[in-house]
Order: structure tokens, then sequence, then C-alpha cells
DNA sequence: ATTAAATTTGACTGTATGGTTAAAAAGTTA
DNA sequence: TAACTTTTTAACCATACAGTCAAATTTAAT
């Protein structure tokens, strides 16, 4: 006797993560859940307490995801000067690709702060920054770059990556507006980030 | 004979706004928008057509508001290098009392992007950058800053400025669990932002 | 093949929600 | 004050929605 049917757990959650992330906690229905996973609603039920829970695990498994992709390529063990254009590089990729990742993470950590914070703990948990921080360091003392917090470093790196993809929507418009080709811009924006993040640690 | 009782629709739109930025256009229900301003529900229907009606004014205004405080002091008339830090700091200020407006303008240009494209449109042809634009060129020709894109400085500056206070609530918990005190970080980013635009256009 | 457990379904329920209606209350003009 | 218009209300309606239940079907073990 086994116990609950993975494909169909993980079709539902597959299908729940995509709409989740599109429309958000309150704008998701778990009908056009059940629907599109082709099952019956009583069966996403069977599967998951309440929407609530399904959410649940979507959100943790969003969050989750952010702060892997981040962590995975900065604790690379690679001089930063050097690693930087390459992590931009494969960062942007990734954020274009997967921008309502982001969207979905933010807004639900607002409108739903109550009972998102708690898995983002857990998320935060699971992921470990001290080798990025403690290598940085190592390379200020090694006098290889700047004496920055690299925190600050961290945080313009996201800021500069994530947020022109969040507001892409508008800025396209604005673009357009003043008569200027946003695709030029966006294949730009590589060699801005990098250099602006260089000339953060650039001695 | 009048035409409306404007405190009664400004008390409407008010309330409108606060709930509507807060828990999104399908987070919020139209009953608690008239409890909270004190009238009948049906009353909000004699002063807006339906709910989308109202979110749809709230939305424009809200856009509007994003659009005019950067406007405002990237257009005053000063050098670019003196401008820079002042401009960071009232930004600062004005996004960190006004998060819950970014948020939802970003969520809801994402969520509901088919009905919320016509006012981004609307709320842009309001907004004049032409004005910094050809300051800052003035300012590359006469020799003060390095010659570089100014849209590109701009997108660093709103990155720059805004993105950290949007994930404040994960970064908050991110730097709690490495034992990083979170408010010295907030109040070295007036610094760090200023430097890092410096950095941009200082020859 | 029989039995029993796990999985899936159709039909259903209660409630929340956006919206309407008809009438009452308040305000305005003559 | 009478007549009329504007504003506000209580009660109502239809639908959408999250969630339940009992029965049917499938799967696995003997």
């Amino acid at each position: 006797m086994k116990r609950y049917n993975k494909d169909t757990e993980d079709k539902i959650l597959n299908v729940a993560q995509i709409i989740f992330r599109k429309k958000g906690y309150a704008g998701t229905k778990t009908q056009e859940i059940a629907d599109q996973a082709g099952i019956n609603k009583a069966l996403l039920h069977y599967y998951f307490k309440n929407k609530k829970a399904l959410f649940e695990k979507v959100f943790l498994m969003s969050v989750e995801e952010v702060f892997t992709f981040l962590a995975t390529y900065l604790n690379n063990e690679e001089a930063l000067i050097e690693k930087t254009p390459k992590l931009v590089d494969s960062y942007l990729n990734y954020i274009s690709k997967n921008i309502n990742l982001f969207v979905f993470v933010i807004s639900e950590v607002w409108q739903n702060q109550e009972f998102t914070q708690k898995f983002v703990k857990i998320a935060l948990d699971k992921v470990d920054f001290s080798n990025y921080i403690s290598s940085f360091k190592k390379e200020v003392e090694a006098g290889l770059i700047r004496d920055i917090n690299p925190i600050h470093y961290l945080i313009n790196l996201v800021s500069l990556s994530i947020f022109p993809f969040l507001v892409s929507p508008i800025v396209k418009n604005l673009l357009s507006s003043m008569d200027i080709d946003s695709s030029t811009i966006i294949l730009e924006r590589k060699e801005v980030v990098s250099q602006t993040l260089l000339s953060m640690i650039k001695k």
C-alpha cells in the first residue's frame, strides 16, 4: 500500500506554482488549479489540506529558489573582480526568465506578512552567506578590493539586477514615450551593472 | 442642485486607496472599504460604477504619484553632482514612508497587466523627463560629468533607492540571522547610494 | 479472483462577495 | 410649506468560491 500518487501531487504543485506566481494568493482560484491540473477540486483537498496550505508550500519553494540561486553563484571561490561580470551575466539571465517568481515573493511578503514571514525564516535557515562574507573580507585584507561592507555590495547587486525587470512593463512604456529603443537599453544593462558594482570595489 | 457630495467621495477614495495599496485588487473587499469609510456598500456604487472603476481611479492616482515625485526632484536645475546626494536623501525618505505605494503599483502592473497598462500610459503622458535628459547632456558637453547614458543613471537611481525597501521584510530577517544590525545598514544606505551614483558620473 | 486500501469523482453545501432595488432621509428651491 | 432632487440606507439577489461527502474506480496483496 503506497501513500499518495507522486505524479498527481507534483502536477498539482506545478500548476499551483504557475498560477500563484502569476495571480497571487487572493487572485488564485482553487477551481482554476484543479482545471489546469486536469483533476477534480475534491482531489486537490485530498492532497493538500486547503488553499492556504498549498499556497504555503508554493511560497516556501519560491523563497528557497530565490535564495538558492543567489547563494550558489555568490559562494563560488573566485576573485570578486573576476566573479562580478559572470555573476551579473547569469543572474540577469535567470531573473529575466523568472520575473514572476520575484514579483510573487515581494507581493506576498507584504500582502500576507503574518503568514509568510515564517517561511522566509525557514528558507533563510537553509542558506548560508557566511562564505561570501568571509571571502569578501579576505580579499579586502589581501588588498585586492576596497574596504567596503559586503552587505552593501550584495544589496546593490540584487537591486541593480532585479529592480529594472520588476518595473519593465512601466519602463518599456516610458522609453517608447521618449522615442528610446528599449531593447538597446536592456542589452547595455549587463555592462552597466557590472561596471557600477566594480566601481564599488575597485581601488 | 449640486452633484455628489465631495466629502463622501473623498472619504471613499482615501479609504479605498489605503486598502487597495495594502491588499491589492483581488485581496480588497468592497464591504471593507464601505465599513472603513463609514458608509453603506450601496453608496459606494452610487459614487463609483463598480469595484474595478474605483480600483482604476486609485491605481491611476498611484502611478501619477510615483512619477510626479521623481520628476519634480529630477527636473530641478542644479548640477548633478550636487543634486545627487540631496535627491537620494529626500527620495529615500519618501520611499520609506510610502513603500506600500511602490509594492502596489508593481504587483498590479504584473497581476492585472491588461487593464493597468492603459493607466500607466495616461500617467506617463503627464510627466516629462526631457528636461532631465537635456540638462544631463549639457553637463556632459560642459565636461562636468562622464559621458554616460542618462537613462542608466536614472534606472540605477530608482533601483538602488526603491528595491532595498521592497525586500526589507526579507532583508531584516537575513541580517538578523547573520547577527548584523539592520538599523546601521539602513542608515548607511544613503551614503552608499549617493557614492555609487556619483561614481557613475564623476570623471 | 477476492478483498481491502488508496485514489478519484460528481454532486453538494454554506458562506462571502459584488452588485441591485425600492424606499427613506436630507437638502434645495420656489 | 410644498414640490422636487440628491444622498443615503436596509434588505435583497445571483454568483463565485472554498471546502465536504458518499460513492465509484483503480491499485495492490493474498
